[in-house]
DNA sequence: TGCGTACTTTAGCATTTGCTTAAATACAAC
DNA sequence: GTTGTATTTAAGCAAATGCTAAAGTACGCA
């Protein structure tokens, strides 16, 4: 893709076909750990995760928290749903979102960093 | 925001507020953590961030290896360092990249879980 | 000093994202 | 059934993202 390849003096075709292949080998997992990431790399869902740590909550909770629109609200947690990071449980005519087990493993210590997080000292 | 807000029957404003609360008291952390993992949450990122924490690497070593261009590999690295997630190291007109202590906490975990994927078993 | 290499930056563009608003769906109570 | 509440979905749009292509910068070497 690079018309002009670099000239280098220390890496040869040999280190970085191997680079290549650590890539390839761990591929899958990689793309997997990226989308999950991806979802969680955006402070409102990254709200919403922090707050399903903790407790199921319905839609309407989590707008009112977040100060957010329902609609909004229930878009990041269908994006959420589908990249299997939360399941939904309906009770009636509400529905409670919970973390799922499945990206526990990445998530956990991601939000326990948070809830370690010390309060700011006073200033 | 919401022009209808909901009539629970759990939930309650003093829950709402206590959530808000806990928001609120991890509100820096949450904000540091979900711009790490924007950027982390890029595939290509994500791949730079592993290689880079194997060892150092160059530019053009590095779009060499994921088959990209110069241009795209170095803005991704720019965003990379802006973020503080990796640091740059010039040798003549060479520049190696690699990973930045600050927020190896929150990385190293995610990328080793990466480095101990078994291989896929043939089939 | 001039040329070549490694890298960065800019401009431009297509795609994606995240919201708003409004309509649609699902269910509960009457 | 009808009404009302909780939620989802669709359409539209501004902003952000990630690339390409081309120009700019920095350094090494003759």
């Amino acid at each position: 893709m690079n018309s002009t390849p670099c000239v280098r003096v220390f890496a040869n075709a040999d280190h970085i076909q191997q680079c290549q292949a650590r890539l390839t080998r761990v591929a899958p997992a990689l793309s997997s750990l990226a989308a999950v990431l991806a979802l969680a790399g955006n402070e409102v869902r990254l709200q919403l995760l922090f707050l399903l740590a903790d407790e199921q909550l319905c839609v309407c909770d989590l707008a009112d928290v977040l100060r957010m629109t329902v609609s909004a609200v229930s878009q990041h947690l269908r994006k959420l749903k589908d990249g299997g990071l939360v399941t939904a449980r309906k009770v009636g005519q509400t529905v409670f979102y919970s973390l799922n087990a499945e990206h526990l493993p990445v998530l956990q210590p991601l939000l326990a960093r948070l809830a370690t997080t010390q309060p700011e000292p006073a200033q």
